[in-house]
DNA sequence: ATTATCTATAGATCTATAGATAATGC
DNA sequence: ATTATCTATAGATCTATAGATAATGC
């Protein structure tokens, strides 16, 4: 095994990406700091040469599961609708371990340390804004009312349509939430 | 303090309903046994007299707090609009220890065991139905479909509210997200 | 010589159990 | 006599630390 400064900067990688994972698939205290180590090919001992506490690892872990959240705000940038197709699908609700954070990480963020809470709050920003502008100017419209609702649509269906045993009721959940957010992309409307 | 029966049946339940809130507070690893009886007014050794084990207190408590939500379930049947002002509030958002089940619970029960997601799950189809029932009869419009998303931004408004560390968007995203909902169950529309 | 990782373990915490205590209920 | 609860503790598990090992890097 390696020991050079490279291999450990690369561990350190590897241990953070497999705890960004490991967290959002079984919440914070669903493994330990032995089995994270495991996972990445060394053991216990050599942690706290890494992180200075177990929370400091979490810390980094939310950071990076937030910052790996990328792709997604350039898809929205760039092709909204298609992103919302991506988003609020079967496919997204299958993978929990490298889905959307704002969505997996809601309740643990509302529960952690200030940082955390504002690299997701800067995240939630982002996204509002992509959002709105990329949602139809009309008249009368707040777009960034409407960037809200929409946010909260992807989030809520997700999480819904996994934690529903039904998987019927699963999908209708992700196609009704996604039928009306596209509505809200393309379609003009009036209202009273 | 009390031995009969009638003491018994009242302490399980004080311990349920305090776990049901403890577990929505911190999450289910948040708070130990112990600790939940000593707010119970108990002794971690009287825990096993109650529970064959841990999970099985999860499991009543998460019912509990599921078979709780029938208050809301009944608003939105007799006064829909209304209750989605109480529940996209910030009201709810600060109240996660009583706060909905739905919401705050997404997440542990989609990793939890087959009868609590079934419970979940019914929950989840009696609210579906309700909302669809109070929504605006329209032509060309699938209530079904609505009903998912009004749902889907009631559960993710309130979470992605808590998670955020600025207040100002903690409200915008409720504000955003209600007036849209709302817009759902009062305004006739026009499609093109 | 330094350091990335390893083995081994101390110390804390938590679940679960055993046996004692004191009240209920026949 | 039964049983609801208590005190005490065994056993498991997890975080964090200490000291050894073996590779890197000057």
């Amino acid at each position: 095994m390696g020991h050079s400064q490279a291999d450990k900067i690369a561990s350190h990688q590897r241990i953070v990406d497999i705890a960004a994972r490991r967290f959002r698939e079984r919440g914070i205290d669903g493994i330990s700091i032995a089995d994270l180590m495991k996972e990445a090919g060394l053991t216990v001992g050599g942690f706290y040469k890494h992180f200075a506490s177990r929370d400091e690892l979490v810390a980094e872990a939310f950071d990076h599961a937030l910052h790996d959240n990328d792709a997604w705000e350039t898809a929205v940038a760039t092709a909204p609708r298609q992103a919302m197709r991506t988003y609020i699908s079967e496919a997204h609700r299958d993978s929990v371990e490298t889905g959307c954070p704002l969505a997996t990480l809601a309740n643990d963020i509302s529960r952690s340390t200030d940082e955390a809470r504002d690299i997701y709050t800067d995240n939630v920003k982002r996204v509002l804004d992509l959002i709105s502008k990329s949602l139809p100017a009309e008249d009368g419209t707040n777009k960034r009312s409407e960037a809200a609702l929409v946010l909260s649509a992807c989030v809520g269906s997700v999480l819904l349509s996994r934690a529903v045993s039904d998987p019927k009721l699963s999908k209708q959940i992700l196609d009704g939430a996604l039928a009306n957010v596209l509505d809200l992309f393309a379609t003009k409307r009036s209202r009273k």
